[in-house]
DNA sequence: CGGGATCCTGTATGATACTG
DNA sequence: CAGTATCATACAGGATCCCG
């Protein structure tokens, strides 16, 4: 009950804020920006201006914004290399490679299924 | 080159058109409401209700939403019972459960970095 | 070149009310 | 109970400008 845990298994509190630290974390990361660029970046470093090219479609403001938060999240490093004009390259970390292995997993999943999936929308539409 | 292909394998606007309809199931389908609802589906069959509740935070609008989004792609089976009160059932279909699979990996991600990411947010917000 | 700040618009989302 | 429609609003996201 109210009694402190001295066990290393965690207390009904900890497991709370857990949980909703991972739905915080779940809900910023599983946007399609953040997937798009975890899965340009592969295992690939590239810059600010190559990872606009890759990802199509993504504004200038988008690629800050969720380069920042996956920075945060210690899913990419930012490299700052002090020349001029300023180069800024991006690479994953070890936990966002591992991440990528899911949102390939999700590529994959899409290919897989693109015809059910056609199929399915027109048999709705329709 | 402008020959038409006979082979079965897709020519060069064939595949544009899947990458478009790829990336637009992508989209549509990585965001975290459509995530939490599969996640909370599983291998059940939930009423409206029952998902509403299952899915913390959700809303009325956003369920449905989803929902209807989900099923469009074929995703999810929706059962309605002629009742009064009416009764209507969700199930994943059998894409469903493959992107399930999918989902259950990054849940499994989140909680196997929950450390690691909560760190690297402290390292970068100090 | 990378990125921050600002402004502005459309869309996403929530709250509410109504129907079968 | 499930779903649709309406309204109000916050926020996402684009365009633009300026700085190091």
């Amino acid at each position: 009950m109210g009694t402190k845990q001295f066990t290393g298994s965690p207390g009904e509190a900890d497991l709370r804020r857990a949980d909703s630290l991972a739905r915080e974390i779940f809900s910023d990361v599983a946007n399609k920006w953040a997937f798009l660029i975890i899965e340009a970046l592969g295992e690939r470093t590239l810059r600010f201006s190559e990872l606009r090219n890759e990802v199509e479609g993504i504004s200038h403001k988008m690629l800050t914004q969720n380069l920042r938060m996956l920075e945060r999240y210690g899913l990419v490093e930012r490299q700052v290399h002090p020349t001029v004009p300023p180069r800024v390259e991006y690479t994953l970390t070890e936990p966002g490679q591992a991440l990528r292995a899911t949102v390939d997993g999700m590529c994959g999943w899409t290919h897989q299924y693109l015809g059910h999936i056609e199929a399915a929308r027109r048999r709705f539409d329709g």
